[in-house]
DNA sequence: CGGCGGATGTTATAATGTTGCAAACATTGA
DNA sequence: TCAATGTTTGCAACATTATAACATCCGCCG
């Protein structure tokens, strides 16, 4: 298999995608929230790749799956897996991500490759810090913050020229 | 120029869209590109409109001129736009604002009020760089950057508790 | 058991965005 | 002026993304 996923970086992808889950219990369990097979299977699908998925992706993925489920089925384990910062939502590409930093509050940074769509959240007090601090000067109370960088990872970038990601 | 710090702030709102159409017609012709009726138009509706809007409510609002335009119509005319920095997409919203700095060069961050969703097109040296180090360090080439920032405008924020804007 | 609430199934539909082709129009150069 | 060319617009169909509304199932608690 093509090790397919790394951002970046060669890494036991299972064991990170059994990880993901693992703590993805332990936070419901926390939570009394119910992490039931199609949430985790949703959320396994979404960790399972490191590019994004959009919710017609795992659709079929649940469809390959034998499963007999509709646009709001997937809809709704990515609410429920929001709501409990299990993934995240990337609005540049209507697609989802699994949170790289579940459990902990956190205000992320996703570099984007516009070539191999690996992406990698990042979590920089410097910027978060940038922003707050520029919100604040314009009386604005910061809420939400979306920053999603698009452009070339070190395996795509141009002074390379070797094989690509992907 | 126009006043940049419109929103949040009264002030002549025809002289300030008058503005941005002025600048428009110039940085076009600048560059040999033509700012068609159907393009100017659009363009004159967004700044009409503090609040970004989306590609139907401009499809609906060219109805209501008389005109007889189709989905492609407005995504050109807003492809167009986009193209030499005249509006930016609020990808958070699915919508399109007038740009505030149009002609220079510029990486923003939108301040968006989730209340009277006036947004406001912030250029701030701080964050910029925050990002363009945090992403040096992962060696990622940036070449596109979405920062939006959801919460309340100072006119909405709850210390007020006011009449909220719009 | 029986009722309650959350989760899922099902159908339909809304909202957003794109493709492909043809007609209209502007610009250029002979 | 006229044809050649390229850009813009009209138009129809379609693709993708997301939600609404209501029925059903299932576990839990009394």
């Amino acid at each position: 298999m093509s090790d397919p996923a790394l951002p970046y970086r060669p890494h036991d992808h299972d064991a990170c995608v059994a990880q993901a889950l693992a703590d993805a219990r332990s936070i419901c369990k926390a939570h009394n929230a119910r992490l039931t097979p199609i949430r985790e299977r949703v959320l396994e699908l979404i960790w399972q790749s490191h590019q994004p998925l959009g919710a017609y992706e795992l659709l079929a993925a649940l469809a390959n799956d034998g499963r007999n489920a509709a646009p709001p089925t997937v809809y709704r384990a990515l609410d429920f897996l929001q709501q409990y910062g299990l993934v995240h939502r990337i609005a540049s590409l209507n697609a989802f991500i699994g949170c790289a930093h579940a459990g902990a509050c956190h205000t992320s940074l996703f570099l984007i490759c516009r070539h191999c769509r690996n992406t990698l959240e990042i979590s920089s007090s410097t910027v978060s810090a940038a922003v707050t601090q520029t919100a604040q000067a314009h009386r604005f109370v910061a809420e939400e913050a979306i920053m999603e960088i698009t452009g070339q990872c070190p395996g795509c970038s141009p002074e390379h020229e070797t094989q690509p990601h992907d």
